[in-house]
DNA sequence: TGTACATCAGTGAACGCGCGTTCACTGATGTAC
DNA sequence: TGTACATCAGTGAACGCGCGTTCACTGATGTAC
């Protein structure tokens, strides 16, 4: 390996001990993260952070870049392993990974899809990453629609309609029938509501067994789309 | 009035008026909100807001039960104001003044519904409040059974139907179906998905219009509910 | 092989700022005799 | 009616703290001749 390369390397792992100690300091001051307080962990003085990351919206930034795909790729790898055929598996394993990672990092969940972080503006590189868990869903839906015959149970009235058509080209699935992606959004909102309500405790005193919970909701919007192989 | 009456009727006015700015400020800090910006912003000391609260969590408490208390009036009366024997109407009427508020409000909203305040513990006092629109809800879940012969359409499974059971007697509901409750909290669940993704901007880039987009995916989950007049 | 130079990660002090909370106080207003 | 007293909202200074960012610097390491 080449001076150049070492040198290159060392930088990034630097650079990844520092969001690895940012990442745990998100569960105590959640998004108002503390760039000194971050170095001081590190073993940095807080100046020398600066040689990685031009500021603490930086370092929000990479965090949340590094969060959408985490969270993207274990839902790509758990919906990967399961059966081409079976169409509904494959709906749940999206829906599992997504839960199972949020509940293993609910400090980047929050960060994702909590309430924005006060005077932080994505930039839009976060777009890419962030919509990897629906692309998966939606060549699932497409799929069930070529393969298993799913199809449209009702029309969807405009503006509703077309949005959801623009929506369905953009991600590379302009057959989908609008009512299949209407549908399946309503699965998507339910599950990042049900992660959130039970991530935030929203859903204390009632509920107890939320893997139970979460399973019997998401077969009521899984049924919601229609027959399913 | 009674001078003593005089000097309360005062102190609650002031005691409003930093309420009034706080959330003000909730727009600009979200849930880091400063004391000392509020005092400023009334014309106070900062040290003479704590004749008013003993400190900023007690403060951060007082608003998020008043926006408890606003949330369920605002559904409350919605719901109220529709005929009775219009059970759809009046789920709709729930849901659309829940978001009608959750966007007039959006900071308060956050505060009730986004990501928990690091380091705040809510006390028991705001449980109350909190369940306001699910007590609506219920109710009009427990009519719809009761007078239009809305039915369970499936069985729920256990632990979770056991659970429901005991959320329905919570709720003061206790010949409400488990089944019926299941898919009344998806529908709660997807409320507070949708609005919360419109708010916090999860949707942008895809739906535009997100009244026409919110009753279109509110129309889905009130068809899993059942037949319903 | 040895020397002069460039690179660049990390230092430490400083900038100007804001924060929550405490505390002894002032001064207006109402109360009791 | 007039006076002494109690109440209590609001003041202003201080406590000890943490923050993001800048800047001139040191010193180790690699590079070029």
């Amino acid at each position: 390996m080449t001076a150049a390369g070492i040198r290159a390397r060392v930088r990034a792992e630097m650079s990844d001990q520092i969001k690895a100690t940012a990442r745990k300091h998100l569960a105590t001051d959640g998004a108002n993260l503390s760039l000194r307080a971050v170095a001081r962990d590190v073993g940095l003085v807080s100046s020398a952070v600066y040689r990685y990351f031009a500021s603490r919206d930086e370092l929000l930034t990479a965090l949340i870049m590094d969060a959408y795909d985490a969270l993207g790729e274990a839902v790509e790898r758990a919906e990967a392993a399961v059966d081409r055929a079976d169409l509904t598996g494959r709906l749940l394993a999206c829906a599992h990974a997504a839960r199972a990672w949020a509940l293993a990092n609910p400090h980047e969940y929050g960060l994702l899809y909590g309430t924005p972080v006060p005077g932080y503006r994505a930039p839009q590189d976060t777009i890419g990453p962030a919509s990897r868990p629906v692309v998966v869903l939606t060549s699932v839906l497409v799929e069930a629609v070529r393969e298993q015959g799913l199809r449209a149970r009702g029309s969807v009235p405009d503006p509703v309609g077309q949005e959801l058509a623009a929506v369905a080209a953009g991600l590379g699935a302009p057959d989908l029938p609008q009512d299949v992606l209407g549908r399946g959004m309503a699965l998507w909102v339910t599950m990042f509501g049900l992660i959130s309500f039970e991530l935030f405790g929203r859903l204390k005193g009632g509920i107890e067994d939320y893997d139970a919970f979460y399973d019997y909701e998401l077969s009521l919007l899984v049924g919601l789309l229609g027959p399913l192989g």
